[in-house]
RNA sequence: CGGGAUGUGGCGCAAUUUGGUAGCGCACCUGUUUUGGGAACAGGGGGCUGCAGGUUCAAAUCCUGUCAUCCCGACCA
């Protein structure tokens, strides 16, 4: 049966509405597609789901060819699981919580590593039963400091969570690998654009993590790639150390009086010498999942600053803030301003360097006394550190890690995730099985997300244009819209007759049958609506003819009416 | 959580400065005419102005509190 829009459960708007920023919120808002229930938290009208329903068709149909099962957990899950891994407290704000009646805590779950790795635990127990990888499309529910974009950031969203069991790191790489293809294979069938690049893996305590961005002005995370074919993350670039020089015929260390010059622009000024020249030795304040607090100092080139990503995956699971006065007053020796490495170096205080600070290099920094800073102070030579952390900004042009070229910055939106757990869950929760020899082995996990409710807003965004939407065929709520226009009966006979052609071929259809609507408001809305192929039976319909619209590329051409179906 | 803004029929807005009991466009209903780019005319339905207090003869408007929403930032397995 077609669908009608005559009793379509549909009603366009002609305005934006007035909170919707992003292009693909407003479209989807106007043409009937979802509407907002609370902030981040969207109802799906029928064109909506018919949207969502072909993301998810294709999506189960490339995991069922991945060999991955479907289940499907609760949404609400009781306290204890969460309790076991430490997530009811370590997710914090963004955890909802409540309570039934006799006052047992429950959570609208956030991700469901601890329910996966717990059915598998509750059913198999042999390495016979492995691999196996499950996976399922649920509502997920995030209680987001800030909801954003529509459905871009929602509070409750649909995700397809995949979970891979092995019973070693070979498996892993190939569960890892098999589920990696799919998604290839899946964002390519969406007709989505992506780049795959290396993630921090930090933070869940696994090994290879990748992430699926599509590129996008609007996307919340920033990327980098190489002209050579090198993408990651930002939080994931390892800034190349160039190599070690002599420290022979250096000059000695010097320290000269610097008054006022307690910043890099004013020390640049002063002395001569530009920001890279310098090294800035940053005070971080580092607190513990536990919630202790203690300070670190990074020695950074001076012409950069701290990325707050970069340094969170760096200290990871630190939480890392800059540091306080109070942090200060702790700490007399700091001359803030004149900041600079100790050969000694600082009681209580850890130093560590940017990879760029290597042996032989020579900086002017701090010299710990008001009004001075020491110049050519060589590392290797003058001092050392307790360590490399690589928290200072990337930098377009900067160079590739793998020497692929310079650098280029770029926003992209998480469409997907790859993740190799490896065995923190199944160590936390005892997922074990006995090995060919009799013996217990843990299980090695591997997590792989799809936000499906975040690649409607994607699609949206990447598809479309002034008028309206744009679907690829892969996802539109329709493949072909039919629209009746006039008030010939004829035409409308015509339009029914043809969508019922186009039935009997399997293809879907939405009828535009309205009566005594004009045809200035149905060409509107079936732009807006952005089925790609649209077709007229107006006036044409005398003569036997319809109007083909391609909706994307704009053609509009007249065809004979007998050979319509030919047009798809 | 910090900064900014906003809450008035389904949507977009006005009236708030200067208190006088809510109006316009779209959408919706009825009728007539109209039908290839968001029709015309006539008639009509729908709002405790986010909520709670307060001031006042009188509050959408002034005061206090509170809640919510949006944007920027922080945060975001």
């Amino acid at each position: 049966m077609p669908i009608r829009l005559s009793s379509l459960f549909l009603r366009t708007l002609r305005e934006d509405p007035a909170d919707a920023e992003v292009e693909s919120h407003k479209l989807l808002l106007r043409a009937g597609y979802i509407r907002r229930a609370a902030a981040g938290i969207y109802t799906w009208l029928p064109l909506g789901l018919a949207v969502k329903a072909k993301i998810e068709k294709i999506v189960r149909e490339e995991m069922a060819a991945a060999g991955a099962q479907e289940v499907f957990f609760p949404a609400l899950l009781p306290r204890d699981a969460y309790e076991v891994t430490g997530r009811w407290t370590e997710y914090g704000d963004n955890l909802f919580r409540l309570q039934d009646r006799r006052k047992n805590d429950y959570l609208l779950a956030p991700t469901h590593e601890e329910m996966f790795t717990l059915l598998v635990k509750d059913l198999y127990s042999s390495y016979k039963d492995l691999p196996v990888c499950l996976y399922q499309i649920q509502n997920k529910y995030r209680d987001e400091a800030r909801a954003r974009g529509g459905l871009l950031r929602g509070r409750e969203f649909v995700m397809k969570d995949a979970y891979s069991f092995d019973i070693d790191d070979a498996g892993l790489e190939k569960s890892y690998q098999a589920q990696r293809d799919a998604y290839e294979r899946i964002f390519q069938r969406l007709g989505v654009e992506y780049v795959i690049v290396k993630a921090d893996a930090g933070a869940m305590g696994g090994s290879a993590s990748e992430e699926f961005l599509s590129p996008s002005p609007i996307g919340e995370d920033t990327f980098v790639r190489s002209p050579g074919g090198y993408a990651a993350n930002v939080e994931a670039v390892k800034t190349p150390a160039p190599e070690a020089r002599s420290i022979e015929g250096l000059p000695a260390a010097e320290v000269r009086d610097t008054p006022n010059s307690s910043t890099i622009a004013s020390l640049v000024e002063a002395a001569g010498i530009t920001a890279a020249d310098t090294l800035k030795n940053v005070v971080l304040a580092l607190v513990s999942p536990e919630g202790k607090r203690s300070l670190v100092m990074v020695g950074i080139p001076g012409d950069r600053e701290v990325d707050t990503k970069r340094a969170e995956a760096a200290f990871s699971p630190n939480e890392v803030e800059a540091a306080t006065e109070e942090d200060f007053k702790k700490y007399p020796e700091l001359v803030k301003g004149y900041i600079g490495p100790k050969a000694d170096g600082f009681v209580g205080i850890k130093y560590f360097v940017d990879p760029r600070v290597i042996t032989g290099t020579s900086w002017v920094t701090g010299a710990n006394v008001e009004g001075k800073h020491v110049f050519n102070f060589v590392y290797g030579r003058d001092f050392e550190a307790d360590g490399i952390k690589d928290i200072a900004e990337v930098r377009a042009g900067d160079p590739s890690p793998d020497g692929s070229g310079p650098l280029e910055l770029a926003r992209g939106i998480e469409i997907g995730h790859v993740f190799q757990l490896g065995r923190k869950y199944a160590e936390a929760l005892d997922l074990k099985v006995l090995d060919e020899n009799g013996k217990l082995i843990t299980v090695t996990m591997g997590s792989y997300g799809i936000g499906i409710t975040r690649l409607v807003a994607v699609l949206a965004e990447a598809n479309h244009d002034e008028k309206g939407l744009i679907w690829p065929e892969a996802v539109s709520p329709a493949d072909v819209y039919i629209v009746a226009a006039g008030k010939e009966e004829e035409n409308y006979a015509a339009a029914e007759r043809i969508a019922y052609e186009f039935e009997a071929e399997g293809k879907t259809v939405i009828l535009d049958d309205r009566p005594k609507v004009s045809p200035g408001v149905k060409f509107g809305d079936a732009e807006l609506i952005g089925v790609p192929y649209v077709i007229i039976c107006g006036r044409g319909i005398a003569n036997n003819e319809v109007d083909f619209w391609d909706r994307r590329s704009g053609e509009r051409r007249t065809v004979p009416l007998n050979l319509v179906s030919l047009q798809l």
